[in-house]
Order: C-alpha cells, then structure tokens, then sequence
DNA sequence: CTGCACATGTAAGAAGTTACATGATTGA
DNA sequence: TCAATCATGTAACTTCTTACATGTGCAG
C-alpha cells in the first residue's frame, strides 16, 4: 500500500526513472522498502495515469532513451494527506526466528548446519553494518551543515545503524544458546 | 514461502485447531511471523491434503467441537529440510522510516503531526516491550532449568526485546530530529 | 564475442488482505 | 439481550514474486 508514497518521496528527494528508481530501491530506500523493478514500473504507470506524476522523454547518447519522472502536484498532495495517516502495524517476517524456534525438532546434524547459517547470516549482517557506515562517513561527513532533508535521511540511517547492531548482538546470542545445547 | 513451516513450529511445540493457531499467531509466534485465521485455515487444509499434519475431531461441551491438528512424520521431514536450507533475504517493510524521509517535503503543521504520530508508535512499542518483558518473566523465571525447545524461545523472546529497546532509542533519536528541524 | 549495465516492459501464478458468513455458549 | 470468545470457513480482490521478453552500447 505504501509503494506509491516510498516512490513519491523517492522521486521528491530526485526525478528520475524506472530504472534509477529501482537502483535506489536496491540501495538507500530499499533499507526500509524494497521493490523490484516490475512492481515499479507497475505503480509508476498506475501513478502516471492518476495525475500523480508526470514524465518526460530524455534522449542520452551511448544509452537507450529514458522517461524521467517527476512527481506533479496532485502526486505531491496525496503523500502530505498520507504522512498525516497513522502508521499500518506492519507485518514481521522474519525467517530465522521460526528456524531457531525449529531447531527443537531437529537433530545434533540438523542443529550445525543452522548454526553454520546463522554463521553466514551474521556474516551478512556485519558487511551490510560495514557499508551503512561507509554511506555515513561519505554522505554525512559533517553533521553541523544538513538541510531538513539529510538530517531526516541521517535519522533514517542511523535506524538501518543500530538495527544491524542490535541484531549482530542477538545473533552471537542465538549462537551461543545454539552451542550450548 | 514460510507460514507452512511457522505452523509446523508451532503445532510440533503444540497440537491445536486452527483457531488456537490463530490466536498464538496474534501472541507469540506473530512477534516474527503475522498471519490471519483465514491465511491459517487455508495452508491447514493444504497442509492436510499433501498429508504435512493430520486432524482428530475433539468434542468438547459447552463450546463448538473442533479439529485438532498434529504434524505428521511428513511434515516433519519437510520441516527438516527447510531448516537446511539457506535463510531467504526478508523484504523490509517500514513504513515511519518512509513517512521520516516524506517529512522534508511537508509544511510546519505536517511535521507537528508526524512528531505526534512518532509519540503514538512510540508508546504502543513501549507497551510492547512491557508485555515481552512480563512474558519473559511469566515464563522463564528461572534459566537454569530450561529445556531446549524452551531456551530456543526464550532466545527468540530475547531478540524481540532486544529489538523493541533499540527501536524505542532510536524513536527518541527521531523526535529530537524532528523537534530540531 | 561475451558479459554487464542501461532501459522497459508483459504474463502467470502465489500469497496476502478484506469482507462476508454462520452458529454455539457464557458472562455482564 | 448484548457483547465476547470459541470455532470454521468462502469469495473477491490486491499485491507480490518469478519467469519471460527485447534491445543498445561499452569494456575486456
């Protein structure tokens, strides 16, 4: 449901294309929304037609056309109206917690080979942790000279931060209780 | 892909109907994986049919008899496989973390009323919190005497804490944001 | 000449959500 | 008698995922 506005602010921030929109979305924004590139071009044309965003052809040599998109008045006015909305309760998946929660009913063999998974998803995790922080220091060297907008991206970041934090503590706990049973 | 495997979990820690499956979907498991009574009825009959789990009719008096399900050596086994297998990447859905980044593009009113929202959320986490923190105490009073299927979701529990303390710090980072702005 | 990045889509199927539907018992 | 809890489903719809499809230009 909330595709359209991660792409309107998305599009705010910087028009761009279908295409650029999904690279974001496998970087920055797809820390805290991802989407694949045919729900993109899905909802753009969904949202091209509704008047929320207009596009415009930019012929580039050495690469194929694209259409880039802006977001257009009526667009910019639906997500004001949503940001006022209270936040939907969002639906937790998480994967590992089922399987550490499995690892009841399966046998000594069963149990290292999860704990040689969780071993690469810390792994995972560590290098994700390593990159947010490498953005930090690129995008966010000196934090007396934000605009409104880099200081909330900022906020946002240091959500991805001490998320990948608080979950690499956890995880050397799972693992720990994984050893010692 | 996993609501089988979460409802394998949860009848082989403990045999029920669909109906207590959903309501411990609503308690416990749903603290990592959401799912609706007609999601559950559905996968069940399935589940049923492919011979994962099996039902036993239980009359009860004073209320509507009903289906008690048990996994079945097959549905173990499938079980048993997926914990093998590699944990699939989860698709993020955080919907505040996008309505943070939306607020540069609102006026002075619209971010009162985020900040408001954020005090909303932030309160029904902290909430959250108490309850994990009751339940823990509920039922793992004493670690000592745990066994594994016990310690395993007790380790899990210990994740949603984890995770519900960081969110509700990083909730404070974000209205001193906001408030700054 | 092979693979990768750029660029945009369609189609089929799986999964999830929302609304509707029924009916018993218990406690306020 | 009204609401809540227990108990089980169907139907319609939306959304998401996966696979397929096409074409250019550049670098190795």
């Amino acid at each position: 449901m909330a595709l359209e506005h991660a792409i309107l602010v998305s599009l705010l921030e910087q028009p761009g294309s279908g295409y650029e929109l999904a690279r974001r979305f496998e970087r920055s924004i797809g820390r805290f929304w991802t989407a694949t590139h045919q729900q993109i071009y899905r909802v753009l044309k969904r949202m091209e037609g509704d008047g929320w965003v207009t596009a415009e052809e930019v012929g580039q040599d050495g690469r194929p056309d694209k259409r880039s998109f802006s977001v257009a008045g009526q667009g910019r006015a639906v997500l004001v109206e949503w940001l006022r909305a209270p936040v939907q309760p969002e639906a937790v998946r998480h994967e590992l917690a089922v399987k550490i929660r499995g690892a009841a009913f399966t046998d000594l063999a069963g149990r290292a080979s999860l704990i040689t998974e969780v071993e690469r998803y810390r792994a995972e995790h560590e290098a994700l942790l390593g990159r947010y922080l490498n953005g930090e220091k690129r995008d966010f060297p000196d934090t007396s000279s934000l605009d409104a907008g880099q200081r909330l991206q900022h906020a946002v970041l240091r959500g991805g931060i001490a998320y990948e934090r608080m979950l690499l503590d956890w995880l050397d706990d799972v693992l720990d209780t994984l050893r010692a049973l």
